[in-house]
RNA sequence: GUGCCUGUAGCUCAACUGGAUAGAGCUUCUGACUUCGGAUCAGAAGGUUGGGGGUUCGAAUCCCUCCAGGCACGCCA
């Protein structure tokens, strides 16, 4: 289904062409409501090219432009900007066509790809923490979208179930684990283990070699390591598995980075014979002499000792997601700073696979304390995530009981967890990912503003209004739009399927979020100046079809963030 | 030292990638309720977009240069 938008665009461009004018500038929503619906620049962009006077142009275009089935006559308006305005009857009968539409007028794309998307990716051995929200959160989002979009997506957890932090915890498992301490809390104790024998390891120079003994003998594949290892690894899935749970993400495949170790010889070698590597004051590296910014920032892929790194893990892992998995695309949605590390890895791959894979690192801020620093227990500790999702669901129940006490139990604990988990979710995506956030409980638990329970609780607003009635959805192929703010609501629905192909532009999760925002704001606006119920035939049919179409959006909207609605709250 | 990211209203954030008079929310102030859930709506106030140059019809956005904060820069991940 075609939207506002690329239908006008086309006609733009068949308007240019009558005009013998080239394709130029973009057709975009109007930036002020004054402005109409739409906009175009064309005119300001050939004006330049070609030296004549914009509005001239502006007049050129607008004589050959056949929009009439579609708006009021265009305006040219300030230094040639092309105004649009939609026909009322034109909104009406396009919102009438997505009362129809299951997908809401989102079209899927035309180049469907295969694309593997690597978040979440916590540690084995530490407790996930706040730090991992945004890449779980954002990483899931985007899969939402890039599915629902019609894409091939895989969600891969690539878990950092590998590495040298296994020496210590090994050390630890062996000299000082408590029994009793790991049957109550398996992965508290692990952790615990693992920081005393660091803060030994600091000290004590023993210590530290009998931790590589560990490591090495892991790495060799010794039994009673290897043993030690697994429970480890499955204690922290447990853990893992308790959160996704609770914040309802799932993965398709999780290979850690345990997963690639076979792999790592051949990935050197492979890379080595290749001539993309060679050997450097003894280790194995990659260099980049024709890129500047690269130049003097090799990468090692194996360590002098033999040993191999993130980096050749990292390698190992787009080999196979590219190879075996046969994606042409791979986002990591991993923190910024491991930007150049990924620069480097991206790098590696083109020179390798020829450049086809299109290889994206999605960064993201930080999320900050009320102090604006780095976000923190007041011991200085990471906050658990865990124990803040289910802070999250008990202070969205006590507002809950605050404000509806008469709902059932298993209602409260229901919604309770919609809200509170929604709230944190929304949080994180409704905003730009680059910019770091303050967390805020009271914030983002608010039901006023930009929040998660603002927009549950706008379409909690439409699902009473259906209870009330004792009535579904009218079908009708026809709407009436009596009044600005019904009109404002229609188009702004209309609107849905312009955004979100958007969001994959730049991975930016928040104008999905802003625009839900809005959708619920003329929907409020639309309530409190249009009687649904009491209103008379035509308008109440077409009302409720408006009421019902909202709450269809709202609810895909949500859904395609990650968050869930109530039925009631 | 080099490179990357960030800097927008008192606070938290937008601005569709160069468009028109920089927009929301919170807070404050003023209005609207025997309400289909007021958990709302309408309005007001609030700005030298960190500073200074430059590019052009037009800059928060691009270039240069400072300032502030953060991050990264051969054998950690």
């Amino acid at each position: 289904m075609e939207t506002f938008q690329s239908l006008l665009a086309k006609k733009l461009s068949d308007g240019l062409a009558a005009a013998g004018l080239p394709d130029a500038g973009e057709l975009t929503p109007a930036t002020d409501a004054r402005f109409g619906d739409y906009q175009t620049n064309a005119a300001l962009v050939l004006g330049k090219q070609r030296g004549e006077n914009s509005r001239d142009v502006a007049k050129k275009i607008v004589e050959h432009l056949g929009v009439d089935d579609l708006c009021e006559p265009p305006a040219i308006a300030g230094p040639g900007f092309i105004n649009f305005t939609l026909r009322p009857g034109v909104v009406a009968e396009k919102t009438a066509s997505l009362l129809a539409n299951e997908r809401l007028g989102i079209a899927k794309t035309e180049s469907p790809r295969r694309i593997v998307i690597d978040f979440g990716s916590p540690n084995v051995a530490k407790p996930m923490h706040v730090g991992h929200i945004r890449s779980t959160v954002l990483g899931d989002a985007l899969a939402r979208i890039a599915k629902f979009l019609g894409h091939d997506v895989i969600r891969d957890n690539h878990i950092g179930d590998w590495g040298t932090q296994f020496g210590m915890v090994i050390y630890g498992w062996k000299n000082l684990l408590d029994q009793s301490a790991l049957q109550q809390n398996p992965l508290a104790e692990i952790v615990r283990i693992y920081k005393e024998t660091n803060a030994l390891a600091i000290s004590d120079a023993q210590v530290r070699e009998s931790c590589r003994q560990e490591l090495v003998k892991l790495q060799a594949g010794d039994k009673e390591n290897i043993d030690i290892w697994n429970e480890c690894v499955a204690f922290s899935m447990q853990d893992f598995e308790h959160v996704y749970e609770l914040l309802d993400i799932h993965y398709d495949i999780q290979c850690g980075e345990s997963f690639y170790n076979d792999r790592l010889p051949g990935v050197v070698e492979r890379l080595l014979k290749s001539g993309i590597a060679e050997i450097s004051e003894g280790a194995v590296v990659v260099f980049f002499r024709d890129i500047p910014e690269l130049a003097d920032k090799p990468c090692i892929i194996r360590k002098r000792d033999g040993g191999f790194n993130y980096a050749t893990t990292d390698v190992a892992t787009v080999d196979y997601r590219l190879d075996h998995l046969k994606a042409d695309s791979v986002w990591y949605v991993v923190g910024a700073p491991q930007i150049l590390h990924f620069k480097q890895i991206f790098e590696i791959a083109g020179r390798q696979w020829g450049y086809k894979a299109d290889l994206r690192h999605i960064t993201f801020g930080s999320i900050l304390g009320e102090d604006r620093k780095l976000m923190k227990t007041r011991s200085g500790e990471n906050v658990p995530l865990r124990e803040l999702l289910e802070e999250a669901c008990r202070r969205a129940r006590k507002i809950i009981e605050e404000k509806n006490p008469d709902l059932s139990e298993a209602e409260k604990i229901d919604v309770a967890q919609k809200i509170g988990i929604g709230a944190v979710k929304y949080a994180d995506l409704s905003q730009y990912r680059m910019t770091d956030y303050v967390f805020s409980w009271e914030k983002m638990l608010s039901l006023q503003g930009n929040t998660a329970p603002y927009l549950q609780n706008a379409y909690v607003r439409i699902r009473s209004i259906f209870r009330k009635a004792g009535e579904s959805a009218p079908k009708i192929d026809e709407l009436t739009l009596g009044s600005s703010a019904e009109i404002t609501l229609a188009k702004r629905l209309c609107q849905f399927a312009e955004i979100v192909p958007q969001v994959l532009n730049d991975f930016r999760l928040n104008i999905l979020a802003n625009y839900l925002f809005e959708v619920a704001n003329s929907f409020h606006a639309f309530y409190e100046a249009c009687p649904v119920l009491k209103s008379e035939e035509p308008a109440r049919s077409s009302r409720l079809a408006l009421c019902d179409l909202t709450g269809r959006v709202l609810h895909r909207g949500l859904d395609l963030l990650g968050i869930k609605v109530p039925e009631k709250m």
